[in-house]
DNA sequence: GACTCAACGTAATAACATAACAACGCTACG
DNA sequence: CGTAGCGTTGTTATGTTATTACGTTGAGTC
């Protein structure tokens, strides 16, 4: 099994051990290795071809639940989110600092961008209030074509 | 097996009717049944729920494809939406035309209101624009807490 | 050592969704 | 009329996504 830290650059595994420390939280092997497979592969995957490619890499089994568990680590502490629409996850694509964002899904491509508009929190963050709603959390995820595919 | 029809309000009905006029799409007992049962129940729903639900109305087994299906049908010509992170369906608050809806949806006593905010449409298409991205169609689902529930 | 507590392993199962194919019922056209 | 086409429905099986329950390990503490 190669080490995962091997193939996660400095770069990323800093910030990672940094949102980590920020919250008191554990940054184990075992979750560091889900978070390089996810960032050495650069689009979405579902929960399940992690599991592949971890298995793959690791050459044993990996349960299902280890995965979602070490996915549910990675999004509480805001490396990876969730696209509710495709039940995939991906990277946080600037975990520099703790954020909603707004997703662009290419459907012929499949590439994601991850942006981060503060007007568009904003915006809802209104919204919610005229309607007496006290925000949480939200979900933008808009599907359409991006620059790439329309040429 | 009480009739679908006697339980949906005409006022519901007309505009179901309506919908599916327009689009030449036919609207039929079985996919009125799955309309009226969710219009009745006031919540989202999951499809099993559904499924469930219809199984005692009917007092015969429902098959998953055939609720889903159905759904797809509804959601097709506008009388249904999808909460996609709670992979849930609820009835479309006003099917008089088509357009999309952002959700405010309660993470306390469960209730989901469904708001169309322009500037959220518009203000989303800006963005997209500016990533050279050509938008199709967005999800904005906004999690937290509904005005009665904070009393 | 014994206690605690989070992380991890293992097995089973629940929940959500689709595929493949047959049969039925319109309706439109000769 | 009849029959060809096509959308809807029924049936069975299967695929995909996620969680529950419970036991074990390992690091820190007293």
């Amino acid at each position: 099994m190669a080490n995962p830290s091997a193939r996660l650059p400095a770069k990323w595994r800093k910030l990672a051990e940094a949102r980590c420390a920020e919250r008191a939280e554990r940054l184990t092997p075992a979750r560091l290795a889900v978070y390089a497979e996810m960032l050495a592969c650069e689009r979405p995957l579902s929960a399940y071809e992690l599991i592949a490619l971890l298995e793959k890499r690791q050459a044993r089994k990996v349960a299902p639940v280890t995965v979602y568990r070490h996915l549910d680590f990675l999004m509480r502490v805001g490396l990876v989110h969730r696209l509710q629409s495709a039940q995939t996850y991906l990277p946080c694509d600037h975990p520099d600092h703790p954020h909603e964002s707004q997703f662009l899904l290419c459907s012929s491509c499949g590439h994601v961008d991850e942006v981060e508009a503060s007007g568009v929190e904003a915006l809802l963050a209104k919204v919610a209030d005229q309607h007496g709603f006290r925000p949480d959390s939200t979900v933008v995820e808009v599907k359409g074509v991006c620059g790439s595919c329309r040429d």
